[in-house]
DNA sequence: GCCAACGTTGGC
DNA sequence: GCCAACGTTGGC
């Protein structure tokens, strides 16, 4: 099994949201080194779930796959957000998974906390400039994180 | 609101 | 195929 990141804004859609939903559509990523990630995703695996452009920005709780990747229709409606002229029915370009809820942190674990952990020096997140809105996480930096989790009172 | 870093676009 | 210009992301 592999271990991933997704990144939201939570005054898009947050944590709490999918608590409430139960699972939704990962559509709107317009990135190709984030879909392919999200192709190579298999049904059960888990990932964080990543609160961005907040106060404090950090891993808010645990999603888990539970549709592999289809192509997202939101590319080929012209009234979305996330229109792209480019896809068609037979091309769709853009690809999307379904994830579930799994868990919610009783605290956030912020961008702060996650910056003093040593076993995450190499983390994609906290690589400088990185932007990727889907991301591997290894085994070690999965556990790493779930230790902090585990820790919260 | 700023701006650095990054990915994409499009002219050549 | 290069690369400058542009748009976006996301922390601060």
């Amino acid at each position: 099994m592999n271990h991933w990141l997704f990144k939201s804004e939570p005054d898009v859609y947050g944590i709490d949201r999918l608590k409430r939903e139960k699972r939704t559509e990962w559509s709107g990523v317009r990135n190709y080194q984030a879909r392919n990630f999200m192709m190579s995703m298999a049904l059960g695996d888990l990932g964080f779930f990543y609160h961005s452009s907040t106060k404090p920005p950090g891993v808010a709780g645990i999603c888990a796959v539970i549709r592999v990747a289809y192509p997202d229709f939101t590319a080929l409606d012209p009234k979305s957000d996330y229109y792209d002229p480019k896809a068609t029915p037979e091309k769709p370009i853009w690809q999307m998974v379904d994830v579930g809820h799994v868990r919610t942190f009783k605290q956030l674990i912020t961008l702060d906390d996650l910056r003093t952990q040593k076993a995450l020096a190499e983390m994609t997140l906290l690589a400088r400039g990185s932007r990727l809105s889907v991301q591997p996480v290894t085994l070690k930096q999965w556990n790493a994180i779930l230790a902090l989790a585990d820790a919260q009172v």
